[in-house]
RNA sequence: GAUUCGGUAGCUCAGCUGGUAGAGCAUCUCCCUUUUAAGGAGAGGGUCCAGGGUUCGAACCCCUGCCGAGUCACCA
């Protein structure tokens, strides 16, 4: 990690010496005995008041003998008012002229103790008594400032920059740090809502031994020891109803979950889904439950049940509209995939344009001709019900229509948010089904199922009771609530390429040597010589020069007759 | 995978038909006791993503590569 550190950089490192010199940990071991916080602060000030804050330096104003600084906390921003004479009631002004003026830079983390004020300008602000270094910052952060109008300058926004420094992108981008916050909110009141309900939150393994619950190409890692390929979970279903089979009669899990697909701005191969099972309940019933538990969140993240995405206004309040997936197929096409077979549909696909192949079974076309017909008109929150029994192997059969399954998918600007099903529970049905859709995945379905889970077959045999279960996407559900288009602005470390590794610069490139080999013969040299004898490309003749003379090896000395001589400097 | 745009100072960005790089903020020095995006004055700071080509001369034009963003395709 040799690395080439900037002038402010060293200076910072430089300031970090003199302050040890002075006695001064830059790193002190001992807790700072925080009194408040910068929003405790500004709602209830108090005159006069002592406080003791801590964060980190954001700005400072110089006015000789006395300073403005920012500081900012885990709430937001306090100003604080350093004066020579206060902080040093000596005549040692030491800590206000060296400590505070040159060896603090900003992002710096200070402790201050003082007391509460307020400026001729009616700044609610900090008179600072003492103050303490508690952490130094060696690398400056990007700066960028709100002005009077509300225009930000110097705004830091390459996201790839700001993905990958997740850490300074939170510091400066209090927006950016207001998602992470409703996003632990929304878990906060998911949580609850399912707890006030007396369903358990549970942990189901994320290595398995069979990748199972969705169709979806897994990751695969290895055991050593039982040297065996092990799978992270792309769902975390049939563990989840298990659970219920020994006896559990609500459960629930929030599964970090890994798919090994496309990354783009919808899709990171590892997001967070929720789970839940509860028994005795029907798809009906879930989703009442789901429109309450929506709108519940969403007002819980943003005090309101509407959202704006995309340009399309949301409403999160109950109930939602249901429309059966035959419905909102006849709607959008005028077709109706009632009674027709595998052939008719693969034509009528062929005569509206959907990409069809010979792997699709019935189910597939389906599903095909709902996302490319209809999904992407459904904007407030709609329940399609209802879905055809071949693309739904772990759902109930429909109790009015042996072809359909009790499943719904919620849809939201035109994208999926949820899925649910009465649950199967038949074991023989759920075997045949397996075995189906091993079948697809033999035809060359990739999105078929690859593995049979015997084991979850074995518990299904003991009994599962009637249940209900649903998976909502957590990271779709906060980009909805948050108005944020890209999963990478809700996801605190989103995956990305591996960071280009920083070239060493020390030592001399083939171009710089192969120059000053022939000129170290001589010492000096006439310039087109030199080029010549180097016999290098013009930009590689350039460049190196150009690098040789930065690094202080040569020099090039013009004669009066305007020749150029190359000379290595002793 | 296809296509468009981009990569210049610590940060945000200029840089014309090719003539060897600029601004604001930040940094450094000096001055200033209640300011508000920015107090005043001055100074320093750059492998112009990498490599090759064209040219007397390339940040700029051409080729290749790397990295990123957007759109589309594929995909939950």
């Amino acid at each position: 990690m040799s690395q080439q550190l900037s002038e402010q950089e060293l200076v910072r490192r430089q300031s970090l010496t003199k302050l040890r010199d002075l006695g001064i940990n830059p790193y002190p071991q001992a807790l700072y005995p925080v009194t408040t916080r910068s929003s405790e602060v500004k709602k209830n000030f108090e005159e006069g008041k002592k406080v003791m804050i801590a964060g980190r330096l954001m700005s400072r104003r110089n006015q000789g003998k006395a300073s403005f600084a920012e500081l900012q906390d885990s709430e937001g921003r306090i100003q604080v008012y350093f004066n020579r004479d206060e902080i040093c009631i000596s005549d040692d002004k030491m800590m206000y002229n060296d400590v505070y003026k040159k060896l603090l830079d900003i992002g710096d983390f200070i402790g201050v103790e003082g007391e509460l004020f307020k400026t001729q300008v009616g700044q609610i602000s900090v008179r600072v008594k003492n103050f303490s270094l508690l952490s130094k910052s060696l690398k400056p952060l990007p700066l960028p400032k709100t002005d009077a109008e509300g225009n930000v300058h110097d705004a830091f926004t390459d996201p790839e920059m700001r993905y990958r420094q997740r850490y300074a992108d939170l510091v400066v981008n209090p927006h950016v740090k207001e998602v992470f916050v409703k996003r632990a909110k929304l878990m906060h009141a998911m949580r609850s809502f399912f707890i006030d309900r007396g369903y358990y939150e549970v942990e189901t393994p994320i290595l398995q031994p069979i990748p199972g619950g969705a169709a979806a190409r897994p990751f695969v890692t290895h055991h050593n020891s039982l040297d065996v390929p092990m799978y992270l979970r792309i769902a975390c279903e049939l563990y989840l109803k298990k659970t219920l089979i020994g006896g559990f009669e609500g459960v629930f899990e929030f599964a970090k979950t890994f798919r090994n697909e496309g990354m783009d701005r919808t899709h990171n191969p590892e997001f967070s889904m929720m789970e839940i099972y509860v028994a005795y309940k029907d798809y009906n019933w879930m989703m009442e439950f789901a429109e309450n538990l929506l709108e519940h969140c969403a007002i819980a993240v943003n005090g309101t049940t509407k959202a704006e995405f995309g340009g399309h206004n949301i409403n999160f309040k109950a109930p939602y509209k249901k429309v059966t997936m035959r419905q909102a197929i006849i709607d959008f096409t005028g077709l109706d995939i009632k009674n027709k077979t595998e052939a008719e549909l693969t034509s009528w696909c062929t005569a509206n344009g959907i990409e069809v192949n010979s792997t699709m079974g019935k189910g597939k076309l389906i599903d095909e001709i709902f996302g490319e017909k209809c999904e992407s008109n459904y904007i407030d929150p709609t329940f399609i019900i209802d879905y055809p029994k071949e693309m739904s192997p772990l759902c109930k059969e429909h109790r009015d229509d042996p072809s359909l399954t009790e499943r719904f998918e919620l849809m939201i600007c035109g994208k999926e948010l949820a899925n649910a099903y009465t649950e199967l529970n038949d074991p023989i049905d759920q075997k045949e089904r397996f075995e189906e859709q091993l079948k697809l995945a033999a035809k060359g379905d990739d999105e078929a199922g690859e593995f049979i889970d015997y084991d979850f077959l074995r518990a299904l045999e003991y009994g599962m009771p009637p249940t209900s279960g649903m998976g909502v996407g957590i990271d779709r559900l906060i980009m909805f609530l948050t108005g944020n288009e890209s999963i990478q602005e809700v996801v605190l470390f989103p995956q990305m390429k591996p960071e280009a590794k920083a070239q060493k610069t020390v030592e001399l490139k083939d171009n710089e040597k192969a120059i000053f080999d022939i000129l170290s013969k001589t010492g000096s040299m006439e310039l087109n010589t030199l080029k010549e004898q180097a016999g290098l490309s013009n930009k590689g003749w350039d460049k190196g020069m150009k690098s040789l003379s930065k690094h202080g090896l040569t020099s090039v000395i013009k004669g009066d007759d305007g020749s150029l001589t190359v000379m290595v400097v002793e």
